[in-house]
DNA sequence: GCCACCGGTGGC
DNA sequence: GCCACCGGTGGC
């Protein structure tokens, strides 16, 4: 089967969700709960939510957005400020997205572990001026990538979406906030963009996993890559795509960080090499969200421990490192 | 059989 | 804690 690019301009194609590359995202309200077949939600001016669940943005919405008091010495940190979310919500409303990067079909994951759910995904793209730290809409994934590139060295300001939006300014109402309505992350600043003909997929996982998603690189071959190791061996089992400029230097395999705390679930406690088989061992192994993490939204307040029962579930047993012999014994 | 999605491991 | 890599596997 062949897989069309990845068209943000072509609303209806495809095979995304994968948001590419990018950013910050906030996938939005996730999974897990009743599926959705059509976005619903409701919006009205633009986002707003979708209620559903909740997705905290929260604590985050503080330590990032800073959209109040003292902007001084915010400045540094908004320009590393991408942001991707969901788009289930969006759409619509005043914002006129040229680009449905969110027509994307819901995935569904089939882990042995997991209900079946709706997967994550991540339509549209944000990025926050630097000057009055609004969110702004990035039209396309394509567009989006490219002021990622640079954003550290060019920071992004609603002048900026003049290419786009002939009218904006840092006096208009931000196109989104962190409202609570869906799930956002961050993304890395100055991430190469993909070669000319390679597409950069990013794939949110479901919430509770060991990781939050995975970047994928898709040749114009179709063949996808998730490792830089991958990339490497790919380019040079293809010597014309280094004959035509392409580099390693233009691949990361970075994902954005979740706004959410505890989307991911932490990983067990790893005892130091060669531990003391009689030391107690720490099993903090899962903080549940229960859906109300809403209620803390942009209050920086100590992180919730909810007593919940999938606290239990999740345990594991500790795993211990190899002891540097049978790191030695096991072959790369 | 392929592949998307996930977990586990090793390293820092 | 985060990152990188890659093996496993259910669904198609």
């Amino acid at each position: 089967m062949e897989r069309d690019h990845l068209d943000l301009a072509s609303p209806g194609k495809a095979d995304h969700n994968d948001i590419c590359g990018s950013s910050v995202a906030s996938c939005g309200d996730n999974m897990k709960h009743e599926p959705k077949d059509s976005r619903s939600s409701a919006r009205a001016g633009g986002i707003e939510t979708s209620n559903q669940n909740h997705k905290d943005v929260a604590a985050l919405a503080e330590e990032e957005e800073h959209n109040s008091d003292d902007e001084d010495n915010h400045s540094e940190d908004a320009q590393k400020q991408l942001v991707l979310y969901d788009p289930a919500a969006v759409g619509a409303g005043e914002i006129a997205l040229d680009a449905d990067p969110v027509n994307s079909q819901p995935r569904r994951n089939s882990f042995p572990n997991y209900a079946s759910r709706i997967l994550p995904s991540v339509g549209a793209f944000t990025v926050q001026c630097a000057n009055c730290f609004k969110w702004r809409l990035i039209p396309t994934k394509e567009k989006y990538e490219e002021i990622r590139e640079h954003i550290l060295e060019q920071p992004f300001y609603c002048e900026t979406a003049h290419e786009w939006r002939a009218e904006l300014s840092c006096d208009d109402p931000p196109d989104l906030t962190q409202d609570g309505s869906r799930l956002w992350a961050i993304d890395k600043p100055n991430i190469a963009q993909p070669p000319p003909g390679w597409e950069r997929l990013l794939r949110i996982r479901g919430e509770g996993g060991t990781r939050f998603a995975d970047v994928y690189y898709v040749a114009p071959s179709g063949k996808r890559l998730r490792s830089m190791v991958e990339v490497e061996k790919y380019l040079q089992e293809h010597p014309d795509y280094v004959a035509q400029g392409v580099s390693m230097s233009q691949f990361s395999f970075q994902i954005p960080r979740p706004l959410q705390d505890n989307y991911v679930k932490k990983r067990p406690y790893r005892p130091a090499l060669a531990p003391d088989e009689n030391e107690p061992v720490n099993r903090i192994t899962w903080i549940a969200d229960n859906g109300d993490t809403d209620l803390r939204l942009g209050m920086p307040g100590p992180p919730l421990f909810e007593p919940l029962s999938q606290s239990f579930k999740k345990k594991r047993t500790p795993s211990k490192r190899m002891s540097n012999a049978d790191a030695a014994c096991k072959s790369s």
